[in-house]
DNA sequence: CACGAAGCGGACCGCTCGGTCATGTTGCGC
DNA sequence: GCGCAACATGACCGAGCGGTCCGCTTCGTG
């Protein structure tokens, strides 16, 4: 259902271009987020821009392929560390993981949360994701070591906006993001016996379409 | 030097025009962002494309005349704040402030912080709430209401961040940023003895045009 | 080696955007 | 009420975008 996406071609030339147009498009939305042009990928690539259309059937399929990558990633990251002993500890490096994954590519800061996006595959990772947030996040409030009322949906949404916390300092301080989440986990550890004045999250509010894309897991 | 913008303009019809253009401007960036084009804007406010040129010689133009106007609220609330008795409660009523305009207004979210603005008089502006921001902190730091290595970049940084943290959250429910807010406000709270793991920022990287838009002060 | 199919490339299409301009209109001093 | 300068207007322009298409190239196979 991926359209022309389905399946490995039997050329070899084919296989060659797929990857030299993942490696390029993933560099280039890292480095400039969702608004290059398929025309700057397919030159970054080396190939015509028909043949960016060629593997993947339009310029949304194509971020998705790698959002879905990276959005795996950190949720396969999460999981291996809910076999932690220390369940704070490993909060704090899935936390890390994450926003270093924030820090590194900008598409994937424009891409994920933000509820414009539609891509039904997508929207099943960042779930998948948060699901893994709010494992980790549990066993991190049975230690103690977080608030009560910290939710995995709120550590998704920290991580998230540490980053853009961060970004105008980016540039001159590449590591300036560690100050502010230091700054968030230190707001989530259980400290003051003060209530958060909101209720927690539950979800992430994604734009429910419905449409299936295939079958789950 | 503001180009078409200088003076105000005898004929009334062109100053009731310029408050329409202004006040539907304000309203469809606040509600869209940035991306929302000339032409809606001209839509909405009852006049023609070309009139919006007559008025500003440039979209960013508008844009900054508008951003110009919030800044400067902002500025304002936190400079009456410095008259305050309780430095802490000071700094939370100004970070309150300015989430409050950060969720209220997309394109200012947009526009604030990014490097990409190179309006002079905006950065100016953007320079001018910075050192409110640091005068309010420094009292809180003195009164010992926050950490003593915190700045009033920090707290600028602190207040963009948190709007982003919550905006998923936002549609459905429009108060969550309080959530967040609060949380902040308790990391950058001396609590723990513990220093923050990158040294704090002094100001802002607001890419240096040096076309001088006026003295700086 | 020959051949067909799969892959490739880039001119091309339709669209939207910010910005311009010639033409028609209107407020205002006299 | 006259005349003119300032103003308003929307057709128009060039640039850039995502996406399409068709003639050409290249790979794999019998």
């Amino acid at each position: 259902m991926a359209g022309t996406t389905s399946g490995a071609s039997s050329r070899s030339d084919a296989v060659r271009n797929r990857r030299l147009l993942l490696d390029a498009a993933a560099a280039m939305f890292a480095e400039r987020g969702v608004e290059v042009s398929i025309g700057e990928i397919a030159q970054r690539a080396g190939v015509g821009k028909g043949t960016v259309f060629r593997h993947f059937s339009s310029k949304d399929e194509l971020l998705a392929a790698i959002m879905l990558g990276l959005l795996g990633e950190l949720a396969d990251t999460g999981g291996a560390l809910l076999a932690a002993d220390d369940a704070g500890l490993a909060l704090r490096r899935f936390m890390t993981a994450c926003v270093e994954t924030f820090v590194r590519d900008r598409a994937f800061c424009e891409t994920v949360g933000r509820p414009s996006l539609q891509h039904a595959q997508v929207r099943q990772a960042i779930h998948r994701l948060c699901e893994v947030a709010e494992a980790l996040t549990a066993r991190a409030r049975q230690e103690g070591a977080v608030r009560p009322d910290i939710t995995g949906i709120d550590v998704v949404l920290l991580v998230s906006g540490i980053q853009h916390t961060a970004e105008p300092l980016l540039g001159a301080e590449p590591e300036a993001w560690r100050r502010y989440l230091e700054l968030a986990i230190d707001g989530i550890t259980a400290g003051t016996g003060r209530a958060l004045p909101h209720p927690p999250p539950r979800h992430l509010p994604l734009a429910e379409g419905g449409e299936g894309a295939g079958a789950e897991a």
